[in-house]
DNA sequence: TTGTACGCGTTATCAC
DNA sequence: GTGATAACGCGTACAA
């Protein structure tokens, strides 16, 4: 039995409008119907309808993470620290994850920014995202996160400077005598992919070592496709003696292809991981990571989220700084 | 600006009836209106109210998964699994993080439940889940998982066995010839963490070990703290050969306790974990775990929650058989 | 201090 | 084939 204002007003013997002012506490009651009315709450447990009110208010105070990539840890984690800065900030945060599917990612957009939230952050998948240009014609509030896509420059996003994530591993790298650096990265068309890939082969270009096409290896962002992304590299070119992987879970593939393969880190192939999870450090060698603290990550999107809902026309395009996080399977000790 | 059925109707001459009728495919409508609607649709890029449309129907087909131990790495591939199965069968979920923290659950659960959603799959934080009661007057569908309340017997939910768990788990390190195991646990009021105990427990009563409170250290779910409790554990108790770590998070913390006071595992200390991260692998030497696939668990859980959306009286309370992945950190090889 | 009346955007019923 | 009209549950200007 569903509970409404009118069940409560009638039993009350007051009208819907004291019972909702009540309620809220929007105007002065007398203490006796007050008293009356709130016994009556507690006697139903009635809660109002968050549809009717939003519906009513033309806002829910809700706002909604959708990702593509998960259960990445890094991506997790960036989950949680923007679902705390929303608490933070006074929204509900709703997550939808959509498994780089974009059927399923364009769905789930499609029913949350149908009125029902105030807010998106998006961490999109790998094909084109033009299904927002409508939302980004009527200014719903997006923010794109993690990944951005260059066409959709009027939307604010939120990364991590994958240019210069590229750069400095495969720069570490080089400082430690390697020339022949293989890269295993999740998909080819996103940012995260394609920015660290300039990084890498301006990396390479400065230090004189031309680039190889062949030592790019898709891992699919799974621990299975990295090791056998791992394997196919390593037996293809035997010359290569450092491994930079792209992403945390891919980070575990190519550690089991190499533990396999009985080949040890960082002596037999130096490594260096995107990321940080939380395995890194009691791995053995432990595992040297370019990272950006995901914390610093949700946070920051969601205040750009923020903005953006206040302020149709805030558009900034933000890249955090990463850092390199030395521990040994790079070479260092 | 919001386009509403309204302004279609309008803009087409028509009533927002027939408007309506076209969008949903409800009733036969005239070539010519059709085609001029569905334009406008197109041109405005019209999208319905959700909340409008719940509200009038008074169901969504959505349905919410609040978690509270996020994010464990197990706990994310459930997350991950329950989300595929809502799909699968047609629903939106909406996830929802509370961080182990009462009030933030009591929020999330409150707002979901004020006729926003279906159905709730509830991994409750540590405290007491009275606050549900109203709700389960109100036959509100709800399922818990992965952890449960023996007070709410009127609640259906889906968790491991628990007690196997932890009964396999020592059983299989008693027949290593352990007779001093220690348990680092993240919370001592969930049945995660009660039932693995009374396993634990029994099988020491059944090889004739006394039980030592002493042996039993709390790890707080964290990292940090299963390493603390780990150092502590081993200090106050030298005569401890093996330890029993009653999630992945915690075992990864104690792992790093192990490596800081340069023990080696399994022959300083015999080790077992209960979960199934995917770092266990490439753990030199690899982790034997106690687990349940969380694919399992996730799956059963939405489809339990079907089956309380469409009968308020389906009450099953299923316990999933875990079983040993036997790798070398127990002793085995 | 309390009540009336309307509207938020939709769908369902029933007429024409 | 199309259109009034009411209703879903709530908030609020306005009136009493």
């Amino acid at each position: 039995m569903k509970i409404t204002m009118k069940d409560i007003a009638k039993e009350a013997g007051v009208s819907v409008t004291t019972v909702s002012h009540v309620i809220n506490g929007t105007k002065r009651i007398s203490e006796e119907t007050y008293t009356k009315i709130m016994s009556l709450v507690e006697k139903y447990s009635y809660v109002p309808n968050t549809m009717a009110q939003n519906l009513r208010q033309q806002n829910s105070n809700m706002a909604a993470l959708v990702v593509s990539s998960f259960p990445d840890s890094y991506i997790t984690s960036i989950v949680k620290a923007v679902g705390e800065r929303a608490r933070d900030r006074g929204y509900h945060l709703l997550f939808i994850n959509t498994n780089e599917n974009q059927k399923d990612e364009q769905e789930a957009v499609t029913l949350l920014t149908s009125r029902m939230i105030d807010g998106l952050i998006l961490s999109p998948t790998t094909r084109d995202a033009n299904y927002l240009q409508p939302l980004i014609e009527r200014k719903f509030p997006i923010v794109l996160v993690n990944r951005y896509d260059p066409k959709l420059i009027e939307l604010p996003w939120v990364t991590a400077d994958d240019f210069q994530a590229g750069y400095d591993g495969t720069y570490h790298l080089i400082g430690h005598g390697h020339r022949n650096i293989g890269i295993i990265y999740n998909f080819p068309e996103v940012t995260t992919t394609t920015d660290r890939l300039e990084g890498y082969k301006e990396a390479l270009k400065q230090s004189g070592i031309p680039f190889r096409e062949e030592y790019l290896v898709q891992g699919y962002g799974s621990i299975e496709g990295a090791a056998l992304a791992t394997e196919k590299l390593l037996t293809a070119h035997k010359e290569i003696t450092a491994i930079f992987v792209l992403s945390d879970r891919m980070t575990i593939g190519t550690i089991s292809a190499l533990k396999n393969m009985s080949k040890k880190w960082p002596n037999d192939i130096a490594l260096i991981g995107y990321g940080d999870f939380e395995a890194s450090t009691i791995i053995d060698p432990p595992i040297t990571n370019v990272s950006l603290p995901p914390d610093t990550v949700g946070k920051t999107a969601f205040d750009a989220l923020l903005n953006r809902i206040q302020n149709p026309n805030y558009n900034k395009h933000i890249q955090l700084p990463t850092s390199l996080v030395i521990r040994k399977s790079c070479g260092c000790n």
